[in-house]
RNA sequence: GGCCCUAUCGUCUAUCGGUUAGGACACAUCCUUCUCAAGGAUGGAAGCGGAGUUCGAUUCUCCGUAGGGUCACCA
């Protein structure tokens, strides 16, 4: 590799707020970028506003990249680093590229404040960015802002900048919103003798009103997708593929896969909308995927495990709570108890107004328990049960017998095939079903 | 409103001036065991508008329009 210089990223988040799908997606680039290139990965918690920054959310951010899979090199709390930041903070104000202000308290109470405000040259700044191009922005107008509340209390544009220089960040990949931040941090770099990172401002993601994700909108913390039963991996490959696509075929991929295959100059430059749906699928295909050990680990928080029951869960969930959301509306209850319905339900629609048709069906049912009871123990399997009987349906009608069957079996209108059922069932009940039925 | 960014199916996107504009999700229809699910097949669905540049624009330029971001003693 010719890039001497090795790669470090960063995510930094304020602890102001659970994990989102947005802010997932800027740890995941950082993260991805960094593993590419053999470099690191930096977690730093933006906590230098004590009144918002809350202990809680934190946690919740950790929590969450460990579930998530995402581990990082090193950790920072930026609150940790205020007497670092008080230092420059002091050596700028000496340089004369920041001065003290006397002024009235921005919050009413009237009380005159010193702040510091940072002395703007007022020159054009243009930076490179990765994604973006060339930016360029007239610093003139954004006035000597503020970077500190007092001499002791240095702000984010300060505080951002001193760290990512002293952690050596190469390379800062964060939400578009950052953009118009970035001209002042640069002045404050050159004031202090920081190089400039390199800068990658990644579109926003967008929930299904296009608006900029928020909690109020409905957006999800990561860790309510983990407790709804979503898989890590449907997660991280979802929300890597809003946004960025590798520009071939392949949807599936997993960590490894994204590794190699990530791209900065393959993300997208305008904002992406986050589709629940995909994220659905994703998290099928993966569920599809999982060992018999791994599913039921997911899985018996919601029911207790019974082999028999894995193909027909897995068939039709799209995360694990469905399994709760399955057994609590009924859905399973043939497996639980006794089906309970009314006999003429369970007349086909051909024999309705057939006066004969509750008659008739008993004797279909009863035909079928004959043919079953031949069909032994050991070898009761879906498929020799259907071809135990499948002559007879197809003779008589398959509605005709199929529909009270699988109505005897489950007492449910929509349900799973007979066969299957018969076999999760298992004979004796089958059979008994079928036979009280007939009685 | 100032400044910055963006613009292909409903959504995520491919296309690096010449394509029947491709794929995925979702949707519709059909098939597979009666219903449900899963699976398979098929189908509908897009270049914001207007000027240029060019033999030729989705692709390059400009102007509109629309969307997003940002304008704190938050981060």
């Amino acid at each position: 590799m010719e890039n001497t210089q090795k790669v470090v990223t960063r995510f930094a988040p304020s602890p102001t707020g659970n994990l989102h799908s947005g802010s997932y997606r800027t740890a995941i680039f950082s993260y991805l970028f960094a593993k590419k290139h053999n470099g690191e990965f930096i977690l730093r918690i933006e906590d230098t506003d004590k009144e918002r920054s809350k202990k809680e959310f934190e946690d919740n951010i950790l929590d969450s990249l460990q579930w998530l899979g995402i581990s990082y090199d090193s950790f920072y709390r930026q609150s940790e680093h205020i007497a670092r930041h008080q230092q420059v903070l002091a050596q700028l104000i000496a340089d004369g590229h920041a001065y003290i202000s006397k002024e009235e308290a921005k919050d009413g109470s009237g009380v005159i404040k010193e702040i510091v405000r940072f002395k703007n040259p007022g020159t054009d700044i243009s930076f490179q960015d990765e994604i973006k191009g060339t930016v360029t922005m007239h610093t003139g107008d954004l006035g000597d802002f503020v970077i500190a509340k007092s001499a002791t209390e240095p702000l984010f544009h300060l505080a951002v900048v001193v760290d990512d220089f002293d952690e050596g960040v190469t390379h800062v990949i964060r939400g578009e919103d950052h953009v118009s931040n970035t001209p002042r941090q640069i002045l404050i770099q050159r004031a202090i003798g920081a190089p400039t990172p390199i800068y990658a401002h990644i579109p926003l993601v967008l929930g299904l009103d296009k608006q900029k994700l928020s909690k109020r909108k409905g957006a999800l913390a990561m860790t309510e997708y983990r407790d709804l039963g979503y898989l890590p991996v449907a997660l991280l490959n979802m929300v890597s593929m809003v946004g960025w696509n590798p520009g071939t075929p392949q949807e599936l991929f997993d960590k490894v896969a994204l590794i190699a295959e990530f791209d900065l100059a393959k993300v997208q430059k305008s904002p992406a909308v986050f589709n629940p749906e995909k994220l659905d699928w994703f998290n099928r295909e993966y569920i599809k995927q999982l060992s018999s050990v791994e599913f039921w680990n997911y899985a018996e928080k919601y029911i207790a495990q019974d082999i028999k029951l894995e193909t027909l869960l897995r068939e039709r969930i799209t995360k694990f709570s469905d399994i709760k959301t399955m057994v609590d509306s009924g859905e399973l209850s043939w497996f639980f108890a006794e089906p309970d319905m009314k006999l003429e339900n369970i007349v086909w629609k051909n024999l309705k107004n057939d006066t004969e048709g509750i008659t008739k069906t008993k004797k279909y049912i009863a035909t079928v328990v004959e043919n079953l009871e031949v069909v032994p123990e050991a070898n009761w399997n879906k498929d020799s049960i259907k071809s135990a009987i499948w002559d007879f349906v197809e003779a008589t009608g398959k509605g005709d017998v199929l529909w009270p069957m699988r109505l005897t079996l489950s007492g449910l209108d929509r349900s799973p095939d007979p066969f299957e059922l018969a076999e999760i069932l298992g004979k004796e009940k089958t059979i008994a079903r079928l036979q009280k039925v007939i009685s």
